[in-house]
DNA sequence: AAGGCTATGTTGACACTGTCAAGATAAAAA
DNA sequence: TTTTTATCTTGACAGTGTCAACATAGCCTT
């Protein structure tokens, strides 16, 4: 399984911290995941990691990290098709947003959790990550804006705010496994679609 | 401060480590709420909380109980006024959501975070308290579509969900900090009504 | 090639956590 | 008064993040 002969030097011990960290976030989530496992995991001491991340935080930083560069690549594509109508990608962007805080449940939470924005705990490196990923979240509403889709008298950055938020209000109920569960999430998807757009139509 | 005539026993303790919790709760966070420091709040030994609560889970239960109670009281409040209408009351209803959220933070957090309702951490007596809220909302929204406030071809159950998740989302941006912040709450509740209310106008 | 610097890995230790087991005390019940 | 029961105690264990001090090996310069 791992290698036979097992060097004192680990190789490319930040990136199997990263890969056991992937794993183990999926399977047993954010809470239960522990440097020390994780050095295990890697086959290596309880304070190797602290070589290649200053502490806990900037390991759990830099796994959301990738969630964000991944889910805004993600949303750029959808945005981005030029071949269906606004509205239908207005559509897919909310459905696919559900499905994936309903399908990576703890890579969700970590990202847009309190784990790491409640303190601080966040890196640099994953807030110049974030960021821009919040900021094209205003750049589509100002789109739809300009579309009829929502609204134009509302202010673009609290449309986006209040957008946003219900697509994230919606994935936390589901994630958290309050009040909503995951049999109904299509509909719950055009429930929402249905109700923003449905604002500046008649 | 405390009782000068130390017994070796407390009397109260129970009341005691809630209101140490509650203390310790606002202030500090959920995060960092230790039995052993409630404990040593209580002016008890480490493990004498175990006489009266099962675990952490079932202490942390009984102070969102509180709060579920607490929050239920003021949503019927503010929803059985009938000297006002049920627009202005839908608008009331968003402010005190939002605000109740801003305002207790850590409480918020504790009710409807991941902490108590993930792993089943939840007690059966929060359950009994908190079910009823949640219900209330349902509750609440087909009132709305019925004054024509909220759409009526929509299900009410979905739009409950939806209505809920928005400001759900919205309160957990403001309290982990992610991208809104606290200076412009009235206008994102006014957009919020704005938006949801509109639907049905024109 | 030899020596030293630096990145990377190690063990030991500390303070903190939740929780169980076993014993001590006092109040209530018999 | 005796016995039971509720409550509180100390001791212990496994687990956590993190720091300090030390070990190894690869690279860089001479």
């Amino acid at each position: 399984m791992t290698n036979a002969v097992q060097s004192y030097h680990h190789g490319d011990l930040r990136s199997a911290l990263l890969d056991a960290a992937a794993k183990r976030l999926a399977e047993y989530g954010v809470d239960s995941l522990s440097l020390r496992k994780l050095a295990e995991d890697a086959g290596v001491s309880r304070t190797a990691p602290y070589h290649h991340f200053k502490d806990k935080s900037a390991l759990l930083s830099a796994i959301a990290a990738k969630g964000f560069s991944d889910w805004h690549s993600t949303a750029k594509r959808i945005f981005d098709q030029d071949h269906i109508s606004a509205e239908a990608r207005f559509r897919e962007f909310v459905h696919e947003y559900i499905g994936y805080a309903a399908d990576n449940p703890e890579m969700y939470e970590l990202m847009f959790g309190r784990t790491l924005w409640q303190n601080n705990a966040a890196t640099n490196d994953l807030k110049d990550v974030a960021f821009p990923c919040f900021q094209f979240q205003v750049t589509m509403t100002r789109y739809w804006q300009s579309k009829g889709l929502l609204p134009e008298d509302q202010d673009a950055l609290r449309l986006a705010q209040v957008t946003w938020g219900t697509l994230h209000g919606i994935a936390r109920l589901l994630i958290d496994g309050i009040y909503a569960d995951n049999s109904h999430i299509d509909e719950m998807c055009d429930c929402v679609a249905d109700l923003f757009m449905r604002t500046t139509k008649g």
